[in-house]
DNA sequence: ATGGTCGGGTTCCGA
């Protein structure tokens, strides 16, 4: 019996600027290959995106973008279907949200708002943006079997993400309500691939630019790729990349990949 | 050691 194994890689990374790591975004994709790449923080309005240097590579892209902050993009080397560039219902002017098919897996791009500080008003928008997260997703379960959820969620959900529990317990990015939220996703039918075959603490995806944090190990996980509970049984992999993190002029994050068996 | 460094776009804000 012959078994066909068709594998399909889908990735997440935080540029923090498009314009400034767009040479790095088609190197790494050059070298790991993801059928798709979703990206956050492009900080790049509509009329600037980098379409055609994109688009000449062979891939394709959806964005939504605005002045400053923000933005998101998904690059596929399969022609995308847009469901949605925001939470339906929800009038939110920050492009935080873009929702795709490809292939018939429906993929929902997030760049969770960051938080600020505890009990800010940018705080208490990220909790009142992940309310409406949720009813969305709920929405999209009852129609797609294949969903991945995947992006920036600002938030460790666990201490074993966090390269010191001590000095961030209770903080933003670590905070109880926070952690309630990324546990909500999982406990209503979603799987964070990481952790299907990695158990380990010291795996990070993001180090603050400031205090040399990078070199001295000092980073939080808080990217993510949440499958459907069904689908993310064919999950075979997911890993961190660090190398991206160690060019001249990094994002702060650094990507992290999936590979599903879509056989 | 309670700071630091990026990016965008102006002379500061957000992360």
């Amino acid at each position: 019996m012959i078994v066909i194994i068709i594998v399909f890689k889908i990735a997440t990374w935080n540029v923090n600027s498009l314009k400034v790591r767009l040479p790095h975004v088609l190197e790494w994709m050059k070298k790991a290959d993801p059928d798709v790449l979703a990206l956050q923080e492009t900080k790049s309005t509509d009329d600037n995106f980098p379409l055609d240097l994109i688009e000449e590579k062979g891939y394709h892209v959806k964005f939504v973008g605005q002045k400053t902050y923000n933005g998101v993009a998904t690059i596929s080397k399969s022609p995308i279907e847009v469901i949605s560039t925001q939470i339906p219902n929800y009038n939110d002017e920050q492009k935080r949200v873009l929702t795709i098919r490809v292939k018939d897996i429906v993929i929902l791009n997030i760049y969770v708002p960051n938080g600020s500080e505890i009990d800010s008003e940018k705080y208490k928008y990220k909790l009142e943006w992940f309310s409406k997260l949720h009813s969305f997703v709920n929405d999209l379960q009852k129609k797609n079997d294949q969903l991945i959820i995947l992006g920036d969620f600002n938030i460790a959900p666990e201490d074993r993400d966090v390269h010191d529990p001590n000095e961030w317990n209770g903080g933003i990015l670590v905070s109880d309500a926070e952690r309630n939220e990324f546990k909500k996703l999982l406990s209503h039918g979603f799987v964070d691939c990481f952790r299907i075959n990695n158990k380990e603490n010291g795996n990070f995806s993001w180090w603050d630019y400031r205090a040399a944090s990078y070199k001295r190990g000092r980073g939080l996980r808080i990217d993510h790729i949440l499958a459907s509970e069904k689908f993310s049984e064919q999950c075979l992999n997911c890993y961190i990349d660090k190398e991206p993190r160690e060019l001249e002029r990094p994002s702060d994050h650094t990507p992290v990949m999936a590979e599903f068996n879509i056989q």
